[in-house]
DNA sequence: GCCTGTGAATCCATTCACAGCT
DNA sequence: AGCTGTGAATGGATTCACAGGC
């Protein structure tokens, strides 16, 4: 059960965005759904969505298809959010303060349950959330003391860098990283990058060279 | 009319990202990079950087390396961000007010010059960023009159397929999207999905697997 | 010696096609 | 009959390894 074979990157992703037309059909009552329209929904071919679920057990029916219900609950395992996880935010400009609020974390079992800024004028104050928000020196203290597992950095780009050493000499297990920033420390800790600009320059690239109107 | 590219996706993407170390070296006033050092400050194989830029051209100098200055305007030529792109954005929510100012997107050569939301209360709000929204019945007539190109959506996730597809039927090219959904679209319209939860269940999901304490 | 550019080789992910179950 | 689960085939992307030029 430890012992599983590599299973590529992009499965597990896709198994995440298996969930949101799932949770939708189970909000519609819709009983029981065939890796077809599963496939249909997250624009993806049908023998990937059984190749994905197959690297896990076997959730289907033949003949049948997946229950809709079942599956959520074993996509749920698969991505561990059956658990909640403790977040901390470092970083509390307007994309930081968007976040912290923002129902999607909270929806999928993730909580902030600290936030850090370094400016004098923002330590302290009440968000509406209900965080108060900390000193960054007290990042070490607080992520031991709340068992805060998953730093997500909204800073600016200059401190992202020293943020994400000190949430790792802190002990985080894995940063969520939204500024345009590579930033990495092999073994101990994962890092996952958000940019979209690199999103943005790939559509700019394809209109680019489809567009003859430049 | 018919694009025929065999450059990877994975391509452009990487070369989005080396553009940032090579400001930043820039910056420091270093003239030369290696692939190996450009590699490793993105977190690649040189093989790789090497690869990608000779899809474009041949930019180096065997025995010396790449002309920072040089690579950087190159860069820029492959993604068009040498040309600044109009964009606009539909739902001023906290993510869609803290993406509108974001510093990235300037500085990058995307400009939001307008922007939606269908809430009575937020139409004719002035921004700070000097903006004033917009109701979203006049998402066709704006798109056409300020050249939207890029349409940037950061409604409810309900909304959000409504609204990629009016933006469509009003001409727009492309679309960012940061709901939590797949959007439908027509072959004539490029959609890159920006969802965080993704990269937060693929964090969780490694940490599951690591970490016995669960 | 140093470093790029690139065919060849390797590695990995996706899709096909059908056996197997209901 | 219908749909899953999966080995095999295909198709891409990454890395190697070395030829070519400074």
């Amino acid at each position: 059960m430890i012992k599983e074979t590599k299973i590529p990157d992009a499965t597990i992703r896709r198994i995440s965005q298996y969930s949101r037309p799932l949770e939708r059909l189970l909000g519609q009552g819709v009983r029981v759904v065939s890796s077809e329209k599963l496939a249909d929904l997250c624009k993806v071919n049908p023998a990937q969505v059984r190749k994905d679920l197959s690297y896990f057990g076997e959730f289907g029916v033949r003949g049948i298809g997946y229950d809709v219900r079942e599956l959520l609950r074993e996509i749920e395992r698969i991505l561990v959010s059956d658990k909640e996880w403790n977040l901390c935010i470092v970083g509390l400009g307007n994309l930081g303060m968007a976040l912290i609020g923002h129902e999607n974390f909270k929806k999928r079992g993730y909580r902030f349950v600290a936030a850090f800024d370094n400016d004098p004028r923002k330590i302290g104050l009440h968000l509406p959330t209900g965080h108060v928000i900390q000193p960054i020196t007290k990042i070490p203290d607080l992520i031991q003391d709340l068992d805060i597992e998953i730093g997500v950095i909204t800073t600016p780009p200059l401190a992202a860098q020293a943020t994400a050493d000190l949430l790792m000499e802190s002990g985080i297990k894995a940063i969520l990283n939204f500024a345009p920033i590579q930033v990495r420390q092999p073994e101990c800790c994962l890092v996952e990058n958000v940019d979209f600009t690199v999103s943005l320059d790939n559509l700019a690239y394809h209109l680019g060279k489809d567009d003859s109107s430049l």
